[in-house]
DNA sequence: GTAGGGTTAG
């Protein structure tokens, strides 16, 4: 005679479709069927089972077999189909169940709709659970606002909150779920602020909102007057600092956390070796390492990629490596992530022969390999790699397009990009910021400036990068007044503000006419009016402007304020001008400093040396020979000035 | 039967 508990430990030994369907004949013949709650345990059992290929077939037909079917057994065969990832197969269950649903029912249902983000048959169970009077239980209206919520349906889920007339917990949490999931901080801070009850969950949800506007100050007030954490709280406070490249702060996050014991898991986990990768502080990443072992999630695909990713940015890529060798279910973020970290580390060889080995390269993968090799300095081989794409028939999207436009960019490869640029016109992409501008560094460096400003003209999108590329690009290319009328179009359109970059073109526009008076009112003017520091380069372009056009002391004078170092290039400069305008003192002077502070830089003994000839003293110009055989000077144009002396 | 946190590749 079988009996429930006999039937539950039959289940608890079946490991075969053979047996289990012993158990089935069993059953029907003992009668059990007519027992309700008996069937229920054998539906649940075979619902889920992954001993058969079809288990909701067979606990449907097991179903109308038993005698006395109840909600509760039609119920436990839902559930079942919604927890075998199956929730398609929901509602035509219950359109055929043998008994009338319950109060439990309909929940499962638009738990089932939610799950598949289909909102159509949500309404239709809807206005069933209405027809059978339920519409006003609480489950259902939280289920169905929970429905509507992640199929988009803002608006129905509102309406179903606001048609109470109770609410619990469950109802305020979801609906302001539903407004962190649409991203709207304005409605999310006003539910919030009316909730009866600010428990974790809540608390949860305002942190991770805030954290993904860029809200820190908004998500760490939340947090810090929360009555209650958990580590879903904690977890969305580390993110949104993690988010906000606030590492440092993410990663005190996390200790304060353990101090007061609590547990890790997955989900915070990922987070934080995330940010100590970003940190790129390896002896935290190491920390991180030995703990999710500890913890026992180390066989997790999600920790073992981030782990790779962390060992990759914090440059021990044999560590990253051993992990990758030991995984043994990899996805495409495991291999990307590898080759990515060979590139990062500058080994493209090892990079290349992963990626050769790699089973199915998507895109990414392959646009991993192009701006590798762009960055590693090797653009022919990117192009190379690109051309092999495109035979493979693996579409480049506009981040891979960006790669090979900048390598066309390194190889002066006007031909080649133009190519790629007519992809991109065939292919009606949109042009983005970056790409735009990308495209117009491309064609100033080839010196087509028609190419460059017609990009220009046609991109929508105008931020700071493209006006730097065409301000540069035409100072580059010599055009001086056009550069400097793109600067004040810059500054009248009001849709970028000048940056460092754009002062370096805007200067060394000026640099390359001589303009005098304009260097120095942009020099000034971006100090001022856009408080940029200048930085080396452009300290450069002013003492080798002023330098050209005669302001020697001047020159000197900015040269000496330089809060950093001075490079060869701003020395040389000065150097330049000593001897052009025949400053012969100060060139001395800084020729001897220079010559002294580098020895090896021949380019210095040259300009010395050029200005003692000029000055005839000439046994400084063989002093100034020997010293230089003595230390070695490679390779010394400055004799050309010496012999010509003596001729 | 209903509500919350996470990341990783170019």
């Amino acid at each position: 005679m079988l009996t429930v508990s006999l039937l539950d430990a039959q289940l608890a030994r079946c490991s075969s479709a053979r047996h289990l369907l012993q158990i089935h004949g069993q059953f029907i013949a003992s009668g059990l069927l007519a027992d309700a709650f008996a069937a229920s345990r054998l539906l649940l059992f075979t619902s889920a089972t992954r001993l058969l290929p079809l288990p909701v077939h067979h606990s449907f037909r097991l179903l109308r077999l038993v005698r006395c079917p109840n909600a509760f057994s039609c119920n436990t065969l839902l559930k079942a189909a919604l927890l075998a990832g199956t929730p398609h197969l929901c509602l035509p269950l219950y359109t055929s169940l043998p008994a009338s649903p319950d109060a439990y029912t309909h929940p499962i249902l638009a738990a089932a709709c939610a799950a598949r983000r289909d909102v159509n048959e949500g309404r239709q169970v809807h206005s069933h659970a209405i027809k059978h009077g339920f519409g006003d239980d609480l489950y259902l209206r939280n289920g169905l606002m929970h429905m509507y919520s992640v199929c988009g349906c803002l608006w129905d889920a509102r309406r179903v909150f606001d048609a109470g007339p109770v609410w619990d917990a469950v109802s305020w949490n979801t609906i302001l779920a539903a407004y962190v999931h649409a991203g709207d901080v304005d409605q999310a801070v006003g539910v919030f602020a009316r909730m009866p009850q600010r428990n974790a969950t809540a608390v949860s949800s305002m942190v991770s909102l805030f954290g993904r506007r860029g809200m820190v100050d908004e998500a760490r007030g939340v947090f810090d007057e929360a009555e209650c954490r958990d580590i879903f709280t904690w977890t969305a406070m580390i993110s949104c600092f993690e988010r906000n490249s606030m590492f440092a702060e993410a990663l005190h996050m996390f200790s304060c956390m353990r101090r007061e014991m609590w547990p890790v898991d997955e989900a915070l986990m990922v987070s934080v070796v995330s940010a100590c990768a970003q940190s790129e502080v390896i002896r935290n990443g190491e920390l991180c390492h030995g703990l999710v072992i500890r913890a026992g999630l180390c066989s997790l695909l999600n920790i073992q990629n981030v782990l790779i990713h962390m060992y990759s940015c914090c440059l021990d890529v044999v560590a990253a490596r051993r992990l990758f060798d030991s995984g043994d279910c990899l996805d495409q973020f495991s291999w990307n992530s590898m080759i990515a970290g060979y590139l990062k580390n500058g080994h493209v060889e090892n990079a290349m022969t992963l990626f050769n080995a790699m089973p199915d390269k998507d895109n990414v993968s392959w646009s991993t390999m192009i701006s590798g090799c762009v960055q590693n300095n090797q653009s022919s081989d990117a192009l190379a790699v690109f051309d092999n794409m495109r035979a493979q028939g693996v579409r480049p999207d506009e981040v891979t397009i960006v790669s090979v436009i900048s390598a066309c960019t390194n190889l002066s490869a006007l031909e080649k990009g133009k190519s790629v640029h007519d992809y991109v016109r065939q292919n009606k992409c949109y042009i983005t910021l970056v790409l735009g501008t990308s495209l117009i560094d491309m064609y100033m460096k080839c010196g087509y400036l028609e190419a460059a400003m017609d990009v220009f003209n046609i991109m929508e999108e105008k931020g700071a990068p493209c006006w730097n590329a065409v301000i540069v690009g035409l100072a580059m290319n010599g055009l001086v007044t056009k550069a400097l009328e793109m600067f004040s179009e810059m500054e009248a359109s009001g849709t970028a503000i000048p940056n460092e970059i754009t002062f370096i073109g805007v200067l060394s526009a000026c640099r390359h006419a001589g303009l005098v008076e304009e260097g120095r009112h942009f020099f000034k003017l971006m100090q001022h009016k856009y408080r940029i520091v200048p930085n080396i380069r452009h300290y450069g372009c002013m003492v080798d402007l002023l330098g050209r056009a005669g302001y020697v002391k001047e020159a000197e004078d900015l040269i000496e304020s330089m809060p950093m170092l001075p490079d060869v290039p701003a020395w040389g400069a000065l150097l330049g001008a000593c001897w052009k305008h025949g400053e012969n003192e100060v060139g001395e002077r800084v020729g001897r400093k220079l010559v002294n502070l580098d020895p090896r830089h021949d380019g210095f003994h040259t300009m010395l040396s050029n200005i003692y000839a000029k000055e005839g003293m000439w046994q400084s110009v063989n002093d100034l020979r020997d010293s230089m055989k003595q230390r070695h000077v490679p390779k010394v144009s400055g004799y050309s000035a010496v012999e010509m002396s003596h001729s």
